[in-house]
DNA sequence: CGGCTCCTTGACAATCGTCAAGCCTCGTGG
DNA sequence: CCACGAGGCTTGACGATTGTCAAGGAGCCG
């Protein structure tokens, strides 16, 4: 397995100084930030102080093994909440993919406001179990539709759409290299369903063909 | 790949009938179920009412795919709960795997408890998350190797213990076959890293040669 | 226009799945 | 208590999907 290195500099996430303040107010300070392709929003090993709200763009959260393999255990879009962890310490990378805002909540007392994160958790929770039936048990192709049909859904349910994350990625995320990943979409699109009008857009024909791909 | 059916009938957990009640009590009726081999704890589908922590025994949660194949999203043994849906629905199977005591956590006004089944749904959330690296990004046998690290921990840290489940449940659970799984475990022995004294007891000889596998 | 990165495609190798046979273990019943 | 039978486990041979290595092409930015 192709081993690459990736950015794993800490880029202190830039932030107003005189507004990280007030940190255990009962309503929990919000910030955003704006961060670049590629910032690091949090590394394994850090402390957890905070949860975080995609605002625009799109954020990859992965580990990495000592080898280098990278697997990504979920891709954030706009209104998704991450950064969830259980013993206050993070054990994945959170990175922007592209340019991306990130609202940043940070929480002081966090038994107060537990039961809006129940929900969001849980919603985490369902996504990664569902990840993991498509890691296990289907096959390359059946990943890439099941993944497209997770993207088109996610960003509105048009059938035409743009993929915010490289071919590397999708590849980590599905547990596959990026010539299988290369190679599935080209499969999908000589069987008529889909079109590839760009290297990163996606338009979706036959809808229900996909489902069944993955299904 | 191989199709196998599952005893899929739901069978009513029985519980004394007059207990049943109060359901939206500010503690949690809590009331303990015992299962044979095999019983269905909840079903795909069925309203999310309750949640459960496993006494004794261990615990399968499991989805299927149209064609038969299936994934087990995790196992749960002695003293951890399972049984979270983020919208009311299972989407998961969950059965006893040996004769297993179940105690049935039924929720009334979840807002009240949330503060305490946060902490629970998090652990849930990284235990999965881990999983998804062993799904995606690990071989055959690095895969064995992390199971069995994982099952020695849960069951109290001894280089000896018995497996409470099946070859083909283990291959279901880390995505592979049972003649996989099987070999691997051979291999596992003819390196001396472990040794096999009966079908489900494993005990561990080298703990470091496991873990530098499994990483 | 040049250079770069990312993506695609092809040939080949390796891991894993499939099919098949045989063994072991355990539970049941004589 | 032993024999038998059924299910689960192991092993082998072979094939298929996917990974690896390599080369070439497309799009993008300076």
């Amino acid at each position: 397995m192709t081993v690459h290195k990736f950015a794993s500099e800490f880029k202190a996430v830039a932030m107003p100084a005189g507004r990280r303040l007030g940190l255990s107010a009962a309503t929990p300070v919000q910030q955003v930030t704006c961060l670049a392709a590629g910032e690091q929003i949090y590394g394994q090993g850090e402390q957890a102080k905070a949860l975080y709200e995609v605002e625009y763009g799109a954020v990859r959260v992965y580990r990495l093994l000592a080898d280098g393999r990278r697997q990504i255990a979920a891709f954030h879009m706009a209104g998704e909440v991450f950064g969830f962890e259980a013993d206050g310490t993070h054990h994945f990378f959170a990175e922007a993919i592209g340019a991306t805002g990130v609202r940043v909540m940070r929480l002081g007392a966090s038994a107060e406001i537990s039961h809006k994160l129940l929900p969001l958790a849980l919603q985490s929770l369902v996504r990664t179990q569902e990840h993991l039936l498509v890691l296990g048990r289907q096959h390359a192709i059946e990943r890439v539709a099941a993944f497209l049909l997770d993207m088109a859904e996610r960003q509105g349910g048009l059938a035409e759409f743009e993929l915010p994350m490289s071919r590397m990625d999708i590849a980590d995320y599905l547990g596959l290299t990026i010539e299988t990943v290369s190679r599935a979409f080209t499969r999908l699109k000589e069987k008529g369903i889909v079109k590839l009008p760009g290297l990163r857009s996606v338009h979706i024909i036959k809808y229900q063909s996909l489902d069944d791909m993955s299904a």
